[in-house]
DNA sequence: GCCAACGTTGGC
DNA sequence: GCCAACGTTGGC
C-alpha cells in the first residue's frame, strides 16, 4: 500500500468529474513523463491512495482523496493520430506509456497550494520541492495522514 | 503572459 | 556521450 498525488488540470478532469463519473471512476491517461510513468509501471498497486491535485487553475491545490483500481494498461490515446497524446513512436506490440483506473473515495476541505506550504509536516513532499512537476510522485505514510487530517477526514 | 526549471532532441 | 537548443510545465 502506497500513496501518491496526482496533477489534473480541472478544465481537462476535475475531483467533482471523478465523482460524477460511473462507480466514480476514470481512466488516467495522458502521462508522458518518464519518472511518472516508472511510477504507474512499477510502484503503483490496486488499492494505493490517491491525492487528487489541480494544477494550471486559479487555486491549485488537493482537491479529493482517491484510490487506485486494477492494474496499469496500455494507454489508448498513444496509438491515436488524432489524439493530443499521440506517439508516433509507440505501437500495441510495444506500449510506452501506460494508463491507470482512479476511484474517488472522500472530498474534504479544499487544500490550496499555499496551505500546503505553510505546514511544516509537509515540507519534504515531492511536490513542493523547487523545480518539481512531476505528475505523478510519491507520498510518504506521514504526510498523507497530515493532509487527511488538513482536510477533515481523519 | 512571464519565466524558472526541467526534460527531450539531435548534431557532432 | 556531450551539450546547446528547444519545448513543456505550472505557479504567479
Amino acid at each position: 500500500m502506497r500513496y501518491w498525488l496526482m496533477k489534473s488540470e480541472p478544465d481537462e478532469v476535475s475531483f467533482d468529474d471523478v465523482l460524477a463519473a460511473p462507480d466514480k471512476t476514470v481512466a488516467w491517461f495522458g502521462v508522458r513523463n518518464y519518472q511518472a510513468r516508472n511510477f504507474m509501471r512499477d510502484q503503483m498497486q490496486p488499492g494505493d491512495g490517491v491525492l487528487f491535485y489541480h494544477s494550471s487553475c486559479a487555486v491549485p491545490g488537493v482537491a479529493g482523496i482517491a484510490r487506485v483500481v486494477g492494474t496499469p494498461y496500455a494507454d489508448a490515446s498513444q496509438f491515436d493520430p488524432g489524439s493530443h497524446y499521440h506517439d508516433p513512436k509507440a505501437t500495441p506490440e510495444n506500449p510506452r506509456w501506460i494508463s491507470v483506473d482512479v476511484q474517488a473515495v472522500a472530498q474534504g476541505r479544499y487544500l490550496p497550494l499555499t496551505a500546503l506550504r505553510g505546514e511544516p509536516a509537509l515540507e519534504d513532499m515531492v511536490l513542493l520541492q523547487k523545480g518539481s512537476r512531476l505528475s505523478v510522485s510519491p507520498v510518504t505514510p506521514g504526510q498523507w495522514k497530515r493532509i487527511l487530517a488538513m482536510a477533515g477526514l481523519d
